[in-house]
Formats: C-alpha cells, sequence, structure tokens
DNA sequence: GTCCGTCATCGAAACGCTTCGACAACGACG
DNA sequence: CGTCGTTGTCGAAGCGTTTCGATGACGGAC
C-alpha cells in the first residue's frame, strides 16, 4: 500500500505538505501542489479512508436508512436513492447502506462507531421511534418525510396536505361533487406513514371546505385488488365522477379497471394522479408531480450545509405541482 | 466519546485485554470477560470504526455494486439487496452502496481507500469492463451474474441457459410444438447481459434439440409494449401455443393481453415464467424460480469465506427449479 | 537597516484501535 | 523439587492520517 509518507518522499516535501495539497486547508504554493500532485498521480495514492476518519474525525460517509418492506414503490424509493448518491458523490461523500428493519439499535451502531457523518432517513412513520434517538445523536439527521413531532430535527417533504387538496379543488373546479380517493396499500396507513396520511388528510379537508362528497379506499398493487377498492367506491358513492389515485404501483390498472366498471377515462370519470411526473406523462393522467429526486437531493445537501455547520431551517416543504393532461378534460 | 481506554479504566485492565474480549482472538478468563462486557455496557463503548479499520486493517464494510438503471427490474433486484445486508449483519458487516453509474472509477476510488474489504457485483454485462479491474484488485469479490471470461473470479448465479432449457423441455413434455419467448426490455439485451442472454440461448438451443419452432421478442415493462409483442409473435408463428416469459415487469400484462388476442390461458396458450416465487404463486403461473434471496445469500457467503483466507470453487451455478401451476394444466 | 506580517512548509503529537512479544502464575510431569 | 507448557494479562509499538504550533524566507514599512 502507498501511504502519504511514500507520496511526501516521492515530491520531496512532508507529510502534512501533501495532506494540505489533498485538503486545501492551508495555502500551498502552485509549485509545490503540482509537484505533489504528480507524484500522487504517479504513485496512484489513494488516502486510507479509515486513517482519516480517524485523525480527522470525518468518516465522509452519510448513512442512509432505507424502508425495504412491503407497501413501499420501489421505483420511486430508487428515485431517492440515485439522487441521493449522485449528490454525496458530489460532496466527496459514500453512502452506507442501512435497512430500517435495523432498527433503532442499527442505527445506534453506525453512529456510535462513527461509521457515518450523518443520517439520512426515508419512510418516516408520524410517531417514529428513531426520531428521539435521532435527536440525541452526535451526528445530525435529516428526514425525507415528516413525524408528528418535529421539534428538533430537520425534514424535507412534499406538502402532502396542499397535495391533496390541490387534486381536489382541481376537479371542484372542473365541476366535480363526488370525488374518490384509491390510496396506498393499507398497510402503509397501519403503519401510520406520515405521507400517506397526510395526503388522505389534505384531500379529506378540501372536500369538506368545497361541500364535496368524497369516499376513500386503499389499494394494493394487483389488479383485482384496484378493482375491487373501485368498486366498492362506486357502490358507496355511484355519483362518482372522478378519482384521486395516491399509489404508483395501482397506476397502472386505473383506467383499465374503471373500463371494466363501465366508466370511460375522463368522460365519466376523471383521474388525477400523485406521482412522479414521469409515470403520470407516460399514461398521461393529470397529476401532482412527486418530486423525487427534488427532495433526496435537497435532503441530502441539507445535510451536508449541516455536517460543515451551517444553521439550515428545520422543515423545507416543497409547494405541490399539478399539470393537466387528459385525464381531467374539463367537462 | 468513550475509548477502549475508558473501558479498560473502569474495569481495571489493559486496553488490549478489552480489545481481546470483544474480539475473542485470545483467550480470556470468564470473570476477565463478564467485567469487561459490564463495562461496556455501562459505558455504551461502541469501536470507533475508523480506528480499527486502520489497526487491523480491516473495514468490516462489502461495497455493492447496484445497477440502476433503466430494464432492471427493483422489487427483484431488492431482494438480492436485503438477502446481502442480512447476510453482511450477521457477519457484522456493513454495506457500502455504489452505483454502477459510478463506474469502475468508482471501484478504484474504494478499493484504494480500503472502505471496503470486498465487492459484490451484480448486473454484471457479458464484456463487463468493470472485469479486468476487479481481478486485480487487492480486496476480493464476487460477482451475482457472469461474464463470458470467468477466469480469476468468482460467481454466483442460476444456470439461465438450463432455466430457459427447463421452460421448453416442461412444454415439449406436454406436446407444445411451437413456442414464443417473451424476453426482458430491448436494452437489457443491448447491454449484453449476461443472464438475459443466456436464458435467451438455453431456450432457443432446447427448441432446436426438442425440433420445436420458436419465436422470441423483447417487451418493454407496459401493457402496449407487452400486447405488440405477443401479437408480433403470434403473427409470425400462428401455431403458437406456448409462451415463456423471461420479464418479471411483463408479467402482470401477459394473460390479460392474451385474452386481448382471442387466446385463453392455459387452454390456448400455456405460458411459463422465469421469475421469483411468490410472482408466480400470486398470478398462478407455471415457473422456473429465481432465488433472489438465495443468491443473494450465497454470494455474501462465499465473499465473507474468501475475506477469511478460505479457497472457494469459481463459480456456483444453481440448478432450475420448474414448478408446475395452472398456466400449463395438461392438454 | 531593522522590525513586523505573511506565506509556505515542516515536525511531532495526536486519533483509537489491534497485535505481538513478554511475562507471571500455575499445574503437570519426570 | 526443578522444569516445561499453558493460560491469562499487560505494555508498547504500530496503523496512516490530520492538525497545530513553530520556523524560515521574504517584502514592505518605517
Amino acid at each position: 500500500m502507498v501511504t502519504i509518507a511514500d507520496v511526501a518522499r516521492h515530491a520531496g516535501v512532508a507529510p502534512s505538505t501533501v495532506s494540505y495539497v489533498l485538503t486545501g486547508k492551508r495555502s500551498i504554493s502552485p509549485q509545490t501542489r503540482s509537484k505533489v500532485r504528480e507524484s500522487i498521480r504517479l504513485l496512484g495514492y489513494h488516502p486510507h479512508a479509515g486513517a482519516r476518519a480517524l485523525a480527522s474525525s470525518r468518516a465522509n460517509v452519510v448513512a442512509l436508512v432505507l424502508p425495504l418492506r412491503a407497501g413501499v414503490h420501489l421505483p420511486v424509493l430508487m428515485r431517492f436513492v440515485t439522487a441521493v448518491v449522485t449528490t454525496a458523490r458530489r460532496h466527496d461523500m459514500d453512502v452506507l447502506l442501512v435497512t430500517a428493519d435495523q432498527g433503532a439499535e442499527g442505527l445506534r451502531r453506525v453512529a456510535g462507531s462513527a461509521q457515518a457523518d450523518g443520517f439520512l432517513v426515508m419512510d418516516v412513520e408520524l410517531d417514529d421511534d428513531r426520531v428521539p434517538l435521532l435527536r440525541q445523536m452526535a451526528q445530525p439527521s435529516v428526514l425525507i418525510g415528516r413525524p408528528a413531532a418535529v421539534k428538533g430535527i430537520v425534514c424535507v417533504d412534499l406538502d402532502f396536505e396542499a397535495a391533496g387538496a390541490r387534486c381536489v379543488d382541481h376537479l371542484a373546479d372542473l365541476g366535480h361533487r363526488h370525488v374518490g380517493f384509491l390510496g396506498a396499500p393499507s398497510v402503509v396507513y397501519q403503519r401510520n406513514t406520515g405521507y400517506a396520511q397526510r395526503t388522505m388528510a389534505g384531500f379529506g379537508a378540501a372536500a369538506m371546505r368545497r361541500g364535496i362528497a368524497s369516499t376513500a379506499l386503499p389499494a394494493e398493487d394487483d389488479y383485482e385488488s384496484v378493482l375491487a377498492s373501485m368498486r366498492a367506491m362506486l357502490r358507496a358513492q355511484p355519483a362518482m365522477t372522478a378519482l384521486v389515485v395516491h399509489n404508483e404501483a395501482a397506476l397502472g390498472w386505473v383506467s383499465a379497471g374503471l373500463r371494466a366498471l363501465g366508466r370511460k377515462v375522463p368522460d365519466d370519470v376523471a383521474v388525477v394522479a400523485i406521482c412522479p411526473d414521469e409515470y403520470a406523462e407516460q399514461l398521461q393522467l393529470t397529476s401532482v408531480q412527486l418530486p423525487a429526486e427534488e427532495l433526496g437531493r435537497q435532503a441530502m445537501e441539507l445535510l451536508v450545509a449541516r455536517l460543515n455547520g451551517q444553521q439550515t431551517p428545520p422543515l423545507t416543504l416543497l409547494a405541490p405541482k399539478l399539470l393537466s393532461r387528459a385525464s381531467t378534460a374539463p367537462r
């Protein structure tokens, strides 16, 4: 293994000088800098991560806590992950994969061993038992999503409440008086997942405000379940003329299902989805965008800022954007 | 931060003794052991990962190289990931997430900085440019999948060639003389991905051997594409009475699509899938199992074995298992 | 011509752990 | 009863960085 001492010897300088060239923490003359750089290149030197972590008490690693469990729509999750990894790399950091099933214990271990400088936590439940722990840890953390108690933690989230409301408003403006809500798989609500609950709440409140009748049901990710939920909604509310879908896995089955139930989109039933734009685009659905990449990126940027000692706003809430497409043609 | 010296002081022993209690590399009297354990618990001590890595030249981390790109079916990928993480944890290792788009450069960086002790690489292409690098790296690696040249590397894979053949044999035994093959998205073949190519090859060869006519087409992950591919196959080979599907994302559309083309499963067209068992179970499809968890687990175990200096077989090839279900009822 | 501030560099001391040789204590053995 | 292995523990020397105080060299101000 080639060490910093080897580089220093080769370049005819002190090890500390090499270190300063690498980190840029002190000014170095251009000549020395390029001499050292050349030696580094020639010898193929890579600083030893462990040694670095030990000396600087910075691992240059963030832990990403991922929910690999039922009800999570993986393609969407991966958009977050990709954005996080890309942004991390841009700041010369790496990403340690921690699965949510390792629980608070896993967090404690990773934090205690100083394996990671910070934590990015996804799929937060409203009453999440990891939150108290995160709050008292030495390392900063950023949540993607929002628990009920946000005191003392930093969150990034889409304003799902507003998103739910935005869908209703759009439909109400088009004259719909009876709307349905096709939600995430029921386990997601059972877990009390923040974004799912909030969207529902926003949807419900907006319907009340606009004096519109509404029904809501969860749906699993298969055709039968989607069909069953929609059938049940139509039975409960035969006059239903619009549907809000907050379930990426179900999206593909919705219009086929409605057709099977004797309804055409958009003539009989208008559809608004809450999902990444690409999906809506492909299916030609009016949608509120779920900016996964943007959320992942911002979360990582916030974490980096905190690691650099900067003050950050405790809550970054992205405003929902609705894009009108063929599935809600004016009546 | 509480260090090993604190623990040693608290327990009234030397730091090295604490270390030996932790690693178990020398025998320690039961009394001392429990005394030290108690101090560790009381003080909430966690060894500093960096220090440990530096002193022992072992980071207790494996890098998992993930293909987060088009054509990869994420639910299946996540099965691998979950199995890898779980197995890693069982050996007290953590998992560093490296995305394939960081390329060979990323591997070099992680390896050079001794951030990881070994590499697990997924979604290997037949002529993968990372393979030469992996071969010459100080750290061992295990591939999930197989490049064309396997010399000097360790791979774990399902025998996809046999899997393709197994499907044909099953169908041939049932009397089918004209079969189709609905493959992965075309980008996957364009990339020359090992498992996709091999399955095709096995399928084709078996069809030849059994004197059966065959057609093959790729399919994307949407209904339209699946329908189009199947229509094209039926046009090319109107007598087609059986279909092998090697595309998890397409599975859900197959029987609906065939129905739309005027064919019923299994009476008009028999279907065999190559996919994780759960999917086949749910859709009641005869299938060759894709044991993702098993592959992930074995890959990690092999890597651990190599890290412990054990010799391992260069190729672990799992035999395909076919499970007969309703979609290939005897004619 | 002296003094002072800046700039570039050096040397040495951490950082927290593992590992290896050394060494008592102790029972077994001849 | 001396000797020899074993067992359990200690002390110290690394591991490869970063960081901080120190130090020359140099230029500008007086």
